[in-house]
DNA sequence: CATGAATGAGAATTCATTCAT
DNA sequence: AATGAATGAATTCTCATTCAT
């Protein structure tokens, strides 16, 4: 049918300001813009979403709700700690790639300073670690002590995005290619970088534990 | 003397605006903003900086120079990539900590679609990948192979910088203490989940390259 | 019965208007208000009344045949002006007592230039004056005198309706108590400052005369 | 000089707007009108009033300060007190002779529930009847009973703006001439008016207090 | 009768910049 | 060097109304 191919204009102001948020952030992006794009009328925003904000934030749980979803679905006691971190990064890339824009867009507004999410951010954090806490425990890592989770934490997901973020770049730059079995491999080596920093990260906690008996 | 507390007016908008632009992101911030945290007439930031633009190519230029040199200097043939790594780590990882507004400001810029900005960003990948290429050579890893390179690349600094953005929400969440102690283990722990990461790669690379053969 | 305690929509629209007017005026208030308090639909007011315009003309026609209506029937020939003053007071005041937001509403529309009424305003004014007339010839004034029909004739209505305005606030800061005994020496009152001024003014008028003479 | 003939833009704009509000309310004048009718920029309204509600503002206190002078200035112990009233009541018709839209744009703005000068309006009201409160009890009047002060206090300038109101109608309806003559014998009426009414209330008051002895 | 989506014009405000002093 | 007034474009949001269903 027609109305299946051109979408609800809900949902084209929602797919066209992620876009745009992905692109030039939350603050550089005005409603007549996300309107003019998604041919809708300016209105419309207001009458949908109660204002540009609203916007924001259906983005912000949207990629929430779907996020937390892979790392908590990956996590599994059945499995050895490694085939779960391997099967959560794989689901990371996957989502990303599938997601760019939608990623994109919530990362950048979780970095800044956006007053009207403000409780949604903090919300995150505690579900994330909650969520990771498990998994580094079964690494032989304390789940207590800060410093483990403030290293690896925030590197995995913004180390993913910092690939899609210069990729746009790098494509111009070098010419790469970054089609499935680019990613493939990428999926592989960002695996291996992680297992093995984990790994080696748990090694010397126990040689210091075992160096204060 | 007083001329030494009181900087002069192109200094104090320079770090009001690195600072405001650390926790709002550019586009969030007005000039008028600016000039009144920086308790300077808006007309000054026209005249020192020819707009709103000018400062943060300001702001992106200074940091540029200095976090380049940074990886440039540590980089030294004599001695091993390990030794490299762990000195370029610890490098970063003091200066972001007493640059913070500086380096995220300049990061979000990189980030996003700034017109104004575009050119430096290109040639700041060419410069940074050009640093890195040598070493990741020396731990034995085919520089001319895109994917370790996409995968640990940009990996570093957006690892460090995704730690100093949550910081604040952590220290509120779950009362951490962001010391002098926290960040030396901060480091060592950082180190070795690169370093082994990268030995990791590097086997499985060698690993593969034997079984083709 | 249930039809009989929720009104029909046209009449919820108006008596919801009315008392919105009444409080803030006819153009501070805007059809979703109206709407959302009458529990309507925001259409259904173009549909009952052609527009927001509409529902005031409504207003103060429905104001204005009850107001004219209240005078005209108090004039009576066969009793004394004096008689006949104090019952078109105490009509006043009892019928503004009643219909508070319509006869503000009405009264604050007349005030302004709002072009859709413009025509009402002259028409009202023509009749009002006309009904006067009889009563202040029959005081002993100069019915072709312009000056106390100016003092006399806007008097009545504005002073009344200056306490039903000013009350809410009198109470607040008061304390006093508007009851039916508040009602009834606050009609004796009005009705003596009125009825002992024009005599004065007749009294006055007559000396004038005679002193030309 | 020419700098004198043309005011300075912040009279403009409050001369504008005061007229306007005169005419047509607060709430139906937009910022555009007042800024195009005072040939200023628009952003010079927020700029110099901090919005349109700043006007506003402007306009009651500038009336408000004003009008109480002339209430309290009037009042004379040393004078009869229907000499003070007398002289009130002039000054009253001359004032608003010569402010005719500062009067009715703050008069109108005091009837209406606008959100932002609500306080006001209160403090208003305490100082106006404080202010009359010495004068009633002069004519024999407890000034402790609410039911004269309500009568009097709200009549007085609601009777003599009621006249300015309805003057432009009354002028092309009946084509009075409302010149210095006309005012002179206006305010004389005007001032029977209110004496004779007074003191036919005290009277009453004193024939009332007698009959309950 | 009634709904809710949709419209285009208009609302107030803020923007970065410039200019005369 | 420094100010504060002034500008015109752009900001988000709300307005009364209409239309297809």
């Amino acid at each position: 049918m027609a109305g299946k191919k051109i979408k609800d204009p809900k949902q084209r102001i929602l797919d066209t300001a992620t876009a745009l948020f992905a692109q030039k952030g939350y603050s550089a992006i005005g409603v007549r813009e996300i309107a003019a794009e998604a041919k809708v009328n300016i209105a419309m925003i207001s009458y949908y979403f109660d204002g540009k904000a609203g916007i924001l934030k259906e983005v912000i749980e949207d990629f929430h709700e779907r996020y937390l979803k892979i790392i908590e679905e990956a996590y599994d006691d059945q499995r050895s700690p490694e085939e779960c971190t391997r099967t959560i990064i794989g689901n990371i890339i996957a989502f990303v790639r599938k997601n760019r824009d939608l990623t994109l867009a919530a990362f950048y507004a979780m970095q800044l300073d956006i007053p009207e999410i403000e409780h949604i951010k903090k919300e995150r954090i505690v579900r994330l670690v909650k969520s990771l806490r498990g998994l580094i425990e079964r690494f032989g890592l304390d789940p207590n002590d800060p410093v483990p989770i403030s290293v690896i934490g925030p590197s995995l997901l913004s180390s993913i995005l910092a690939h899609f973020r210069v990729r746009a770049v790098q494509k111009q730059v070098f010419r790469f290619q970054f089609d499935d079995s680019f990613y493939k491999r990428y999926t592989e080596i960002m695996t291996t970088l992680f297992l093995y920093g984990i790994t080696g990260i748990a090694e010397k906690h126990r040689t210091e534990l075992g160096g204060q008996k």
